[in-house]
DNA sequence: GGTCCATATTGGTCCGACCAATTTTCCGAA
DNA sequence: TTCGGAAAATTGGTCGGACCAATATGGACC
C-alpha cells in the first residue's frame, strides 16, 4: 500500500523512537554522524537527512562542529503529535484528550470568526454538512468524518490562515486516534440530532455567541464517546469551587503518561526580578 | 551576531521566497536538483537538504523519480508561519492579526484548563507575574514581555502538551511582529491595572470563567495597541445581525495580501452525497 | 588552579558514480 | 489516426571518499 519508505526515512524513525522511549534524553549528545552511519549501515549522508528532518521537528539541534543534541519535548515543533500518539503502542489517552481540549477551543473560536465574516453560500454549504448529521440515514460509520469535515468547514470559513494549519497538524492525528466510533446509544442518536438542531438554527441567525456554543456542545459529546479509560472518569479528589458547573466535563489533563514524561519539565519558574 | 547561515540554509531560504512570491506556484514542477545545484552555483547536496528541510516545512513534496513539487499554503505545517511574517518586506498585518486571534482563543482554553488544575504554588507564581503587570513600577517597554511570559506560564499551566507546542511556534512570530509597544496613553495604565486586578481576582476565586474572560480582555487590549493600519478600523460594509456586540472588536480576518493570496484556495466544498 | 594552544572530533560541503522510480518519447498494432 | 506499450531520458535516493571549518578535548605552561 504505502510506498516504502526511503532508507533516511526509516532512519529518522529509528532514531526519533530511540529519543522518544529514552534510549537518548534530552540535553545528551548524540552519536556522531559516522558513527551512526556505521553502526546503522547506511552512508552518512543518509543519517545526515534523517537528522536535518529532526532538527526540523525540534527533536534534535545540530551545532557545526558540536554535534547534535536532544531537545526537550516542551520546545519541540507541534509537528511532533503525529509521531507521539503511537510512542507507547497503543494510541496515548492523554495525548488524546488533550487534541480534542484543543481541537474544541480552536473551533469554537473559529466558529465564531466564521459566523461573522463567511458568505452566505459558505453558510448554506455550512449548515447543509450539519444537517446531514441529523439524517437518520446517515450511517453511524460516517459520522466522525461528517464531523471532522465540519470542524474543517468551520476553520475554513474562519477565513484564519493559522488556524487552518494548525488543524492540519491536529486532524490526521485525530482521525487515526478516534478510529471508528463505539454505537451511538438510544438516547445517542437523539441528542445528536439536537446538537444539529442548535447549530443550525445559530447559523440561521448568523448568531456567533450561539454558534460557537452549540458547536463547542457537539465536539464534547464526540469527547465522552472516547473509550472508557482512566480519563474518562474525572477523578477529582477534592471538589473545588466553581461557579460554572457546565464545563466541568473536560477530561483532566494530567501529564502524559509513558516514557515522555521524562521530558515534561516543570512549569517555568516566574522572573524573580 | 547570529551564526552565519549554513548553504544549504541559504538554499532553503531563497527557494522558500521564490515559492512565496509567485517564483513557483502551487501545484507546479519545481527545477530539478541538479539544475537548481548548477543554476545557485552549489552542490547538489546543499540543494538535497534544502528540499528535504522545506519538505518538511510542508511547503514542497518530493517524490522518487518524479520532480518536487509546490505544495498550496494552505495545506503547509504550522511552521510556516514564521516564515510568512515578512514576505512583503513589512510584517504582514493580516495574519498578525489571525495569529492574535489563535493566540486568544488558545490562551483563554488554556487559562481555563489552569485554573481547574494547576498547584496552588503555580497559580501563586501566576498571580505573582500577572501583579507585575499593574505594577507603576515595571517600564512600558517590559510590559510586552511580561504578557508574553503570562501567556506561556497559563499556557504550561494548562498542562496541556499540545497548547504548548503551539505556542512554541505562535510565541517567537508575535513577538518580533508586535516589537516595542506604542506608548501608554494616559487612561491606558488605567485600564491595564483595571484588568490586572480582574485576573488576579479569578484567579483567588479559581474561578475558571472568569479567569478566562479577563485574560482575554487584557489580550484584546493588546490587540487594540496594534499599529493603526487598514484592518484596525474595521470596514463592514452591511452590518449584520450580531446579538453579542462585545465580540466586535477583532481586527476583520481578511485574506493575505501579498502574493501568498494565489495560495489560498475556496474552502473545501461540501460532500456531494 | 587557570590559561592557552595543538590536536582530535564533528558537522558542512563537494565530487562523481550508480540505482530505482517516474516521466517522456516514439514506434508499431488496431 | 489513435492507442498501447516498450525503450530512453529524466529525476530523486544512496553511496563512498575527500576536504574544510567550527567546536571540543587534552596537555603544556605559567
Amino acid at each position: 500500500m504505502s510506498a516504502a519508505p526511503s532508507r533516511s526515512e526509516s532512519v529518522a524513525d529509528r532514531i526519533r523512537d530511540e529519543i522518544l522511549n529514552g534510549t537518548y534524553k534530552p540535553g545528551e549528545r548524540l552519536p556522531a554522524e559516522r558513527n551512526m552511519a556505521g553502526r546503522l549501515g547506511v552512508n552518512r549522508g543518509s543519517v545526515r537527512e534523517a537528522l536535518v528532518k529532526l532538527e526540523q521537528l525540534g527533536l534534535v539541534e545540530i551545532r557545526r562542529g558540536g554535534g547534535s543534541t536532544v531537545r526537550h519535548l516542551h520546545d519541540a515543533s507541534v509537528e511532533i503529535i503525529r509521531h507521539l500518539l503511537f510512542v507507547g503502542g497503543a494510541p496515548n489517552h492523554a495525548l488524546v484528550a488533550q487534541l480534542l481540549d484543543a481541537e474544541e477551543m480552536v473551533t469554537a473560536g473559529a466558529a465564531r470568526l466564521a459566523v461573522e465574516r463567511a458568505s452566505d453560500p459558505e453558510l448554506a454549504s455550512a449548515r447543509g454538512l450539519v444537517s446531514r448529521l441529523g439524517d437518520p440515514r446517515t450511517r453511524e460509520a460516517d459520522l466522525p468524518r461528517v464531523i471532522s469535515e465540519i470542524v474543517d468547514l468551520i476553520t475554513d470559513a474562519s477565513g484564519n490562515l493559522v488556524l487552518r494549519l494548525f488543524r492540519n497538524t491536529v486532524r490526521p492525528v485525530l482521525d487515526e486516534a478516534l478510529g471508528p466510533p463505539r454505537p451511538l446509544g438510544r438516547g445517542g442518536r437523539r441528542v445528536l440530532a439536537q446538537r444539529v438542531r442548535a447549530i443550525d438554527a445559530a447559523l440561521a441567525r448568523r448568531d456567533a455567541g450561539a454558534t460557537e456554543e452549540a458547536v463547542r456542545s457537539l465536539l464534547r459529546d464526540r469527547r465522552a464517546r472516547l473509550k472508557t479509560g482512566p480519563d474518562s472518569r474525572p477523578a477529582r479528589s477534592a471538589p473545588r469551587k466553581n461557579p460554572d458547573p457546565r464545563r466541568m466535563r473536560r477530561a483532566s489533563p494530567k501529564e502524559l503518561p509513558w516514557p515522555a514524561t521524562r521530558f515534561l519539565r516543570p512549569s517555568r519558574p516566574a522572573p524573580t526580578a
